[in-house]
DNA sequence: ACAAGTTCCGTGTTCGTTCACGAAGATAGA
DNA sequence: TCTATCTTCGTGAACGAACACGGAACTTGT
């Protein structure tokens, strides 16, 4: 069992102290760009991987990480799983000096956004998780963490202006696509299939609108069976309104995809009839697990919001503390729950 | 920021030193019940949790950890997946001082299985992996570990008469129920479904039964459609013909159920027709992920095989390093692939 | 009363790093 | 040539825990 080379090992190679090695590993200068370059070149030679162990027991440093997510209303409600996933892997990573300041700003209001974002600006901290909500408050922030040489992480989504060392999200467009596999499996022959959208601003969501596109891109290409296609855009109040008009149109609706994680209104609309459609739709909050356990929604697809919060914790930990270049682009996966195997699921 | 409690916190407020409180949290005696007592007071208080990172910096003892699978073939097969899972975790745990010893046995000889396991009873590991594949001579093997004090945990399936401290596997009849339901799905009315076991000892392979008990349960209590169900066992070779035969009498299959891995040679048969069954199988080996790729299968439901060796890997590392008590019973999730999101999936 | 053994406990070194401190040697200014 | 400053480097004390070693106090036998 060869032994790892230590910091004292490439000393003695060089012929120097760990004094100096240290300063070269910590590129704080005070070296000769002579013994600079030897040591440099031992180190490659031998593959030195610094001991993380020894380095954050030795290393008095706190790391704060700051997290910008839309506040959660509740427990269950979609955003305080992220959250969960970041606690979770700071927790884990308690004994490495890690410390976690959550912000949280209100998605109805984007001034809030920024109010935050000016908070961790002024705490200063190694690194930042956060959910680019506010697209172009959001765009602000990050121009000034990259100005500041602070790393920050996205969760949830991107913005492509800015530099993040890493992004973690789901590929909406994919995950609209599987939805339609899901419901084009479920039914044999041309049907009658409505898209629902529930959300105030429809022309901002723009990942409810990717899901569509995968949706329909699945159903214009693969399938043969020329379904007929019905959207409902809708906020919450009139979904019910809407869902009976389209009923009065086509007579029969076979099956719904519902593009975020507001399926518990639908699948709680057709609960009334003897007969319900094919529901599909998002994130494992406990309305939609209630319905989908007893039978009323057929599909959920997951988003892994704790999964994500965990991933990216991690990433900006190998980053800031293991000094690792990171991957910039994480995609979770697109995970399918029934009531059959939401049991043994397990979001992280 | 509340600092962490050290050891000599602990001692202190005891009024000891830290060599007494090490004894104490090391049991190993020489202490005086009185002070024992108090110290375990203090260290029940005050929530003490060792400092992992200084433990195992200064612990110099290598923990070697021995693991006991079935050989693989090719990089591909089966079961070198679990060992991919087992090495990866113990990559990551190497700075912790753990070393793996891996041992393989035939399949298809059990002696070999009782040959590796003496081997691994005279390396006297600090702890075992293993796939109990071998009933009886698994039994005899554990007997032994117990007797010994040498923790080890199994993968893939467990044995109720042993005594490990943890066991990860699939919730077999629960996957054959989840493999029902999407059959039934996809079909809508009264249907000719064929179970296929590929095995040359059916009697021997007990998950593949409890997966088939999973499927009828379901297709008899939940389902009203009242499908014809055929029933093929077959080994390797004669699988075309039986399902020729089949074919011959029910003229048409709509659906196929594989109760493990070989469903590419299911999916391969029905490659030769214009029309194929709905088919579902097990396990994302790389011939089955082609033709699920290529549109020829409809689902692999996934065992995990990585997950499993990973997740036992850290159960035995929290059992040994970290001395918690660890959760006994863990099955690992069932996921759903389709060739719409295998894309992004990601198996550990 | 004294040697020998027990019981109970403290001290000091080590693990691989980090980092403050300070000491040489080189260079420059006078 | 003598101080002053800079550059380059070594030393030693942490970090929190593990563990070997040895020392004091107490018991026992004679």
């Amino acid at each position: 069992m060869k032994k790892n080379i230590r910091i004292l090992d490439i000393a003695q190679k060089a012929g120097v102290s760990i004094g100096t090695v240290d300063r070269v590993l910590h590129q704080r200068g005070e070296v000769s760009e002579e013994t600079r370059e030897k040591i440099l070149k031992i180190i490659s030679d031998f593959n030195y991987r610094p001991n993380i162990l020894a380095s954050s027991l030795a290393s008095k440093k706190v790391i704060t990480i700051a997290s910008l997510t839309p506040s959660a209303p509740d427990k269950d409600s979609f955003w305080s799983k992220p959250q969960d996933g970041i606690e979770k892997a700071v927790s884990q990573l308690g004994h490495y000096g890690i410390r976690l300041q959550p912000y949280h700003f209100k998605m109805e209001n984007t001034a809030t956004f920024t109010q935050e974002a000016n908070k961790i600006l002024e705490s200063v901290p190694d690194g930042v998780l956060l959910a680019p909500w506010a697209k172009r408050e959001a765009l602000k922030f990050t121009r000034e963490l990259d100005q500041r040489g602070i790393p920050y992480v996205f969760i949830d989504s991107t913005l492509k202006e800015s530099n993040p060392i890493s992004f973690i999200v789901q590929d909406s467009v994919q995950s609209g696509y599987l939805a339609a596999k899901l419901i084009d499996y479920g039914i044999t022959q041309k049907s009658n299939i409505v898209i629902v959208h529930v959300t105030k601003d429809l022309q901002n969501a723009n990942h409810l609108l990717l899901r569509e596109k995968g949706f329909l891109d699945y159903l214009e290409t693969v399938t043969g069976k020329m379904h007929r296609i019905i959207k409902i855009p809708s906020n919450e109040k009139e979904i019910a309104d809407k869902l009976l008009g389209c009923l009065a149109e086509v007579k029969s609706i076979d099956a719904v995809f519902v593009t975020n994680s507001k399926v518990h209104l639908v699948a709680g609309f057709f609960d009334q009839f003897d007969h319900r459609p094919n529901i599909i739709g998002y994130d494992l909050i406990s309305k939609n697990i209630d319905l989908l356990e007893s039978g009323k929604i057929d599909f959920l697809l997951n988003q892994k919001p704790e999964s994500q919060g965990f991933v990216a914790t991690h990433l900006l930990f190998d980053h800031i503390v293991r000094k690792e270049k990171v991957k910039s682009a994480n995609y979770t996966s697109i995970d399918i729950i029934t009531r059959e195997n939401i049991e043994y699921y397990s979001s992280i």
